[in-house]
DNA sequence: TTATATTTGCAACTTAGTTGCATTTAATAA
DNA sequence: TTATTAAATGCAACTAAGTTGCAAATATAA
């Protein structure tokens, strides 16, 4: 038996059919170390692609666990890859997420859990997002040049 | 000299001119404890405004330090009014919103401050926000009964 | 009380995302 | 290997959120 690659190993462990487009948006996310949103990924597929069914696909991955939602402020939701332990059933993204006001990228920061806070009287917590803004390792780089 | 109401007395700080219409824009905001969209605005005035006069009129109010921006999983952006640390300059909007997911109101809870997370190398931080989603106090009330 | 810069309203536009339906295709069974 | 069928794709048309340019109205200062 024949090992898939990776991203084929995904869309199997989703119950998906192994389809051209979906073979290539999963690609594109495995490319970037950042959030991606419809147009990121409409600019990174060679073979142009409906945005009908680019949207369809980010919201049957985001279903099925393979990718999250970012918090971010930009106007366009962005979406990441999980982690092997997000599941279709419930999404473990309690990491933070750093958005570059330089470059503009959202990045997950996989290792850092968001703290939590105790909350005022009568208020109870589900479930708690942080976006942290700032300049990301490449753009700090850069300026020292 | 007759003391101006309050909300005269915020648009008076910010040099704006007191108009009929931007009375009653932060007359809504000084109802309602929670943040809101251009849309809870658009109900809440009985004087129908214009579209374009009620975005811009939240625009202006962000720029002067009335208002910011809070960080929420709906499609529409919302505001709060600032507390008065908020400048013309810069926003000091450095608290915790509460997103209740029961009736999807967006709270400031102005006393609790965003909790500093250690970053990887390389990365700096500006600015971070926090959105906690769960449920409201009102709505666990209401369970109750 | 008039002059002027600001504010407002209208129309038309842009951008992000959705719905319905007909066609195509991946995966299963024969 | 082919036939079957449920799922996936593409097209057209639509909705929702927000913006731009310009002309008319108005708050304030002189």
């Amino acid at each position: 038996m024949k090992s898939l690659e990776e991203t084929d190993a995904l869309l199997k462990e989703a119950n998906l059919k192994l389809t051209p487009t979906r073979r290539r948006i999963l690609k594109v996310f495995r490319k970037y170390p950042f959030a991606l949103s419809y147009n990121d990924i409409n600019d990174s597929v060679k073979e142009k692609l409906d945005k009908v069914t680019i949207y369809r696909t980010l919201k049957t991955f985001e279903e099925k666990g393979i990718i999250h939602q970012v918090l971010d402020t930009s106007s366009q939701v962005k979406y990441a890859l999980c982690n092997s332990s997000c599941s279709k059933h419930e999404h473990q993204d309690a990491h933070i997420h750093f958005k570059c006001t330089s470059c503009h990228q959202t990045y997950c920061i996989e290792d850092r859990e968001i703290p939590s806070v105790p909350l005022p009287k009568g208020f109870t917590e589900v479930h708690s997002s942080m976006l942290v803004e700032g300049i990301c390792k490449d753009c700090n780089e850069l300026a020292l040049l």
